[in-house]
DNA sequence: TCCCGCGCATGACAGGTGTCACACCGGGAT
DNA sequence: ATCCCGGTGTGACACCTGTCATGCGCGGGA
């Protein structure tokens, strides 16, 4: 019998995804968190076999958990289960130990199986996934350029961005052109959200 | 026995959703669709007593289905079950006699309940979203307003949005200005995210 | 009836945004 | 040592964006 922690934030999903585990009969739901950073307690409480995360919840977020849980040496296996399949977050999510990535458009039987695969010491990723990350690349962005899109994706202006790494607003505004002429876009929204998919910022 | 229609985009949930369904004794998922634009053909073809529409969903989204189905006079009950509790979403779906709408973070009872309370001809609202709708009052926007917000959302220009809509530039961005004037917001960006999250546009 | 308010529409103006040419520095390659 | 490349940094310029004053037409009260 595998024992399964589940993380994630929309309670009915949970529970129904809780639901579609126990129609297997060599898996078992041990523990249901909400939070990213109930996990820990949870992991230490109960000492599921496989723990899958959401990545997309308060607290903290799936990655961040799972760097956390290789980072402390836990015993149990990681799987990723996620709506957004970007190709950054699987590399994120593969330097951080994590052995199953499996995406929540993807076919019902994929999530036990990468369960059991994971539990076995086997890796299981999504094949589209995996193409999509290798295509895309290593990330092309400057730690200055990367900074200054997460400010603009939290909602900074220019002026504010220049004052908090002192700059000039004229540089601020070079890092954004370089920035978006890399990603593609033109213009420093777009480019936030190019960053984004691509797992980059 | 409720003969239940499943339509949401996420393959895995929307399985795992069947499978949390599957373990009530009076409910049956009579048949899944993954698109909204397969709704309509779904509900010929099996004619169910309840739809569970996800709201976010390729072809068609839920809410436009839920006011096809209506027009078009069909039996079946139709449930809203979203991510999103948008206030204007809520609002829109009760406009197409929509008579039940839950929360994917409501407890997992909820959903059953929700089934089976429409079916019986009433009516189930999450009451958090119900008081956030009451909260949130009427759209302010005019036609036009909306329109080009949706048109900004999408990523069109304001010269091309000029275009499409025989107006000046300066007419299109005047119409940005009372629109963002209205929402409280300071860019044209900032006006779409804040209109799409009270369900405005 | 007259007028007020509202939605629609326009062009002008000030300030923010994206691009460019340019400069400096440190680290490999030759 | 020298050259070149890439990251960092700056100011100037053209263009886009948001705001304002303004005007038109229509429908609902006084």
């Amino acid at each position: 019998m595998i024992r399964v922690l589940l993380a994630d934030d929309e309670h009915l999903i949970r529970g129904a995804v809780a639901a579609l585990l126990g129609l297997e009969a060599d898996l078992e739901v041990a523990a249901e968190v909400g939070r990213g950073d109930e996990v820990a307690a949870a992991v230490a409480a109960y000492d599921p076999d496989v723990a899958v995360l959401d990545i997309d919840m308060p607290g903290a977020d799936g990655l961040t958990v799972a760097e956390e849980l290789a980072a402390a040496g836990a015993r149990c296996s990681i799987c990723i289960l996620t709506s957004f399949g970007r190709p950054g977050y699987l590399r994120r999510a593969m330097a951080a130990g994590v052995r199953g990535f499996v995406a929540k458009d993807a076919p019902t039987e994929e999530l036990a199986a990468a369960i059991r695969k994971v539990h076995a010491g086997g890796r299981y990723l999504d094949a589209e996934l995996a193409a999509s990350a290798m295509a895309a690349g290593d990330n092309p962005l400057t730690a200055r350029e990367r900074e200054i899109l997460r400010l603009i994706g939290a909602g900074t202006e220019t002026a504010r961005i220049a004052e908090l790494l002192h700059l000039s607003e004229g540089t601020v505004r070079n890092y954004l052109s370089t920035a978006m002429s890399k990603l593609g876009e033109s213009s420093r929204f777009a480019a936030v959200r190019a960053a984004q998919e691509m797992g980059w910022i």
